[in-house]
DNA sequence: CTTGACTCTATACCTTAGTATAGGGTGTAT
DNA sequence: ATACACCCTATACTAAGGTATAGAGTCAAG
């Protein structure tokens, strides 16, 4: 490789920096979610190392529960040369989903905290208080 | 309907009182996360009032980004009547996602908050910050 | 005792988010 | 100049989490 433009990441250098594999990268493009910086004229995608950032934000954004489509949906009000306005509303509404996450997310935690202090505490002759409740309840959660 | 056993509910009431439909009790049942209480002769499903607030809790587990195995995982550890050890440990593990999980949506507000107000407060001719931030960034999150 | 809303099982289909494979082209170190 | 790891497109497949449909039985109000 010596000495292309060393600005540019292939493919299988971005996945493997990404902890990701490449098919998902070009997936990814498919859903307009990152697209190359560049072509070669081979027809390779090259991409900054910006990339790599923001397939790990992807990544941690999935894993709470945000799906593709709403980050696609954010990153294209860019090419829709919207106002601002447009793009702070749905920031906004984004953040309050995101606060709405946590309240839940702390509700549930309190849950578990309890249910593991109780379990501890417990005569060895009752039954498993994390069981009983997770067997009937799930409203604290 | 007048009165049956009137402390169990058919599957469409519970359905309904969860928001969920029908069918999608009745997949639940076949994954181990939701067993009806008991059958009417004709093989009717009859739940007891606990199933809707199960299926709340379900529901409101998925929207954080917890997969239906490990609910079920969770609450398959009673018929196999494991001792509390093992559950313990398995709430406590639980815990530890949670907490990671509100760890990442901290910063995650963090960034949409600094977001929102950068864009508040900049002159008219800057480009957006958060589309600029959204494009390139993530790491922050 | 009928009728209409509800239930049953079984099977097929759908969407999301990928992963795999086939068949072929590319880049570069040696 | 050639080998070999890498890249390309296109298409097919997978798994999770449902949703829809067909064909048949059931409950209870009128």
């Amino acid at each position: 490789m010596s000495r292309q433009k060393r600005r540019f990441l292939k493919i299988g250098e971005v996945a493997k920096e990404a902890g990701v594999n490449v098919q998902t990268v070009r997936y990814y493009e498919r859903r307009e979610i990152l697209i190359p910086a560049e072509r070669m004229e081979s027809g390779y995608r090259l991409y900054t190392p910006d990339a790599v950032r923001k397939l790990r934000f992807v990544k941690n954004a999935q894993r709470l529960g945000f799906t593709l489509s709403e980050m696609s949906a954010l990153l294209k009000l860019r090419v829709s040369n919207s106002k601002c306005g447009a793009v702070l509303k749905k920031a906004e509404e984004k953040l309050r989903q995101v606060e709405d996450k946590i309240a839940v997310l702390n509700a549930l935690r309190r849950t578990l905290e309890r249910l593991v202090s109780d379990c501890r505490c417990r005569r060895k002759t009752d039954p498993c208080p994390v069981l009983r409740t997770l067997d009937t309840q799930g409203k604290g959660v």
